[in-house]
DNA sequence: TGATCCAAGATTGTGAACAATACTTGCGCC
DNA sequence: GGCGCAAGTATTGTTCACAATCTTGGATCA
């Protein structure tokens, strides 16, 4: 493990790599961050390490208590599923005001992903179906133009990137999501608001009901 | 106006303190919040006011940016339909999930306001009919037992409680509203989830509609 | 043996001073 | 009279030292 990342002296340059560090799995859940010990690591004074570490508290993505410093916030599979519930509405809106919304190059480009999904899937790809899936997400909300919306599931997402990388690991995985992310693209591509919205929340629906199967334990 | 609040040493009073000022408007939108000024206000130390500025920064409440300060953030009426659309689905979600959890103390509550906005609107307390609406919208967020919405909404609520505000003392929002509200508290005591979002839904769908006529406008 | 208390170490919170940056005002010049 | 420029002021960003608080380990005593 590398105890210098690099050299940063502005605290917005600590906020990304402490946020960096949190989703590459550097951090361990639940483990301390030492404002002197980050400090040196990153080459920055510890008051730019205590504000990164205040905003990253309001984030959510570290816990804070008074005079006993930070740590990273873990989060449980029950936590994790509520998050998914508050994305499932809320990428539903999106899926919805997508259909309303979207550019013809929007559509275009969402036939072009659901495309290379069937490909990806065809050839047991699983690393860039997963990063279809991600990239599927990103143009429904960029289409969308909801900024509030894309604002909460940034943040959300930031929180439980963890549980939403291994789920695309599980075998069979995408056989099931498959045909949701098509009916998504194609709800979405026929301008009908009600079933893109639909179509995206049976698709979260599906993930919420996998999540207990991904469990809450370390990556390998 | 008070030129000292009140004394308060530490950070976490301090956010307090902004917050509670910028929602009860005693400080505008849009207006610059002087890092010194505020310490000597709230007789804090600046490193307090600073820590506390970039807590509500990340709450969505202020705006900062690089050496140029922070000041209060001005949400558009744009941007509060959104932050009213992300509502209405995520309170949506609340009210099925209260619907299926609330427990039968939820319950009479939840009677017991429908009961008590009756009588605020036939007695024209627009007042108590406000408070009452608060109460309702909280009540149903308990029942829920849904932490991380529980958590969005109240960073969205705390970013539009001015819109929020004004829109009560609409005249003839009462009677608009009234059936709506009795509707979602009757869906829930029947446990009917689906119902229950569908009326939420459509309450919000009403209160976004009525928005634009609030405007941008300062309070009197 | 076990619990309790106290002291030392570690860590965070606070305050003041200094440096860096953006804004303003007044002057000179065209 | 308007425009560019430069010094001055206001404000934020950073550093350092110190105080306050929590944790840990061992000594003391029933």
């Amino acid at each position: 493990m590398s105890v210098v990342t690099s050299a940063a002296g502005g605290t917005e340059d600590v906020v990304d790599l402490v946020r960096t560090a949190i989703h590459e799995g550097e951090f361990a859940p639940n483990q301390r961050l030492v404002e002197a010990d980050l400090s040196v690591q990153f080459g920055a004074s510890r008051a730019a390490v205590r504000t990164a570490l205040v905003q990253l508290a309001a984030e959510g993505l570290v816990e804070r208590v008074q005079n006993r410093g930070a740590r990273v916030r873990a989060v449980s599979l029950g936590e994790a599923i509520e998050i998914s519930e508050v994305r499932m509405v809320v990428e539903g809106l999106c899926a919805a005001k997508a259909a309303e919304r979207a550019t013809d190059e929007d559509l275009e480009a969402l036939r072009q992903i659901g495309d290379d999904m069937r490909g990806a899937v065809e050839r047991g790809d699983v690393f860039a179906y997963s990063d279809l899936n991600r990239r599927l997400h990103t143009a429904v909300r960029a289409a969308a133009g909801q900024q509030v919306a894309e604002g909460v599931l940034e943040r959300l997402r930031g929180q439980n990137v963890r549980h939403q990388f291994r789920l695309a690991l599980l075998p069979g995985r995408a056989s099931v999501s498959l045909p949701q992310h098509l009916e998504i693209i194609e709800a979405v591509r026929a301008r009908d608001a009600a079933r893109a919205e639909a179509a995206m929340r049976a698709h979260l629906a599906s993930v919420i009901e996998t999540l207990p199967q991904v469990g809450t334990s370390r990556l390998p």
